[in-house]
DNA sequence: CCTACCGATCGGTAGG
DNA sequence: CCTACCGATCGGTAGG
């Protein structure tokens, strides 16, 4: 585990501020499409400056991946150390989750998600070994819900069926939109989830 | 509509075989990873003869995602004319539109995907006026299955998760994997629709 | 972290 | 469609 090494607390922010424009740039325009030049400018140093931070842009972008990752699996692992019936500890996961992928400045998972065929194969498994880690985090919550028949089908489909309709979101969610961050989780637990039989409790209601 | 103008056989042969190669590694290493070289090379033609079939780079894009979406429509609209129950025709587009995803040499949709970013901005809107008739014509199938009950909560949203989840195979779906592409589409169909009670006639018939 | 710079590579073109 | 080429830009570096 490569973390910055023990450095000024000035140098550490300097590198924060590098990561974070990196982070938006490669989100917006791509790794291959961001120059150098971009993210110079976007942290307000000069062309060459970066390169006191990280050894090359390949560095950038894998710096970015894991903190995106880590930060995301530390506040997916609270939720999961929650004692909560599954369906509920399931819709909170799903919360959080759409933070790290929506929420104004989190571009980190994003750059993972779209950037991925950038990575080299030696990085790629790095970052890897922190994504087996979210993955079974999932698995596990799926399982839980598979378990109590709140889930249909093969376990490791569902996880990924899940994945797929959450990420998809980082694609077309905008600030402001029709729904709010909260209301689309919860629309979305409740269309990834089979509810115990709400219908009958409805019908029976009336 | 630019349709490749009337040229000879033997030169609309070649754009195709260009085009396939455009595809593939766009796929692979994505637009601004691909250099007109690599395109060449694959297409078995040296640097600067692409440039006799496509203006720029960027013509080659955009020819590649038009050719994705209008193919994936075409084989969609047929299977949304067929007479067919909501689900069952539900269950027929998944499988369509899955092989347009992961099916070999399938490279073109997602490309669309994928490099959507890279797209100029007169581009993007060119290729929307095709998206659009896609959107639209799963939405009319998800709304059917709303309307019967199969398909929970917000319409709109409900058309959002289930392209996340289907669209997210071509990240992970392997030929020769655990699971077939029609095993696949199966079991995604069957996350995605609540079922007419099944659990309960299976309860029945034990 | 800046200045000044380099070699390599890139998309694209002229002329055939 | 090939040959030969060009100007621009790119990631990265040396020296301070």
């Amino acid at each position: 585990m490569k973390k910055s090494p023990g450095k000024r607390p000035h140098e550490r922010n300097r590198r924060e501020g590098l990561l974070r424009a990196c982070a938006r740039l490669f989100r917006e325009k791509g790794f291959d499409g961001t120059t150098i030049r971009d993210i110079s400018q976007a942290a307000g140093m000069r062309s060459g400056s970066p390169f006191y931070h990280f050894r090359t842009k390949q560095d950038m972008l894998v710096a970015v991946m894991e903190q995106g990752l880590s930060a995301g699996l530390h506040h997916l692992e609270a939720v999961a150390a929650l004692k909560l019936a599954p369906a509920e500890k399931f819709r909170q996961l799903v919360r959080v989750h759409l933070g790290t992928l929506c929420e104004d400045g989190h571009d980190f998972i994003p750059v993972m998600l779209y950037d991925w065929r950038s990575l080299t194969s030696a990085n790629r498994r790095r970052i890897i070994a922190l994504k087996d880690r979210y993955d079974a985090l999932w698995q596990r919550a799926t399982d839980e819900l598979q378990a109590q028949g709140s889930m249909p089908g093969d376990a490791q489909l569902a996880r990924l069926f899940t994945f797929g309709a959450l990420n998809w979101t980082a694609r077309w969610y905008r600030a402001g939109g029709r729904k709010s961050l909260d209301e689309i989780a919860d629309e979305a637990a409740r269309f990834l989830l089979r509810q115990q039989a709400p219908a009958r409790l409805a019908r029976v209601a009336r």
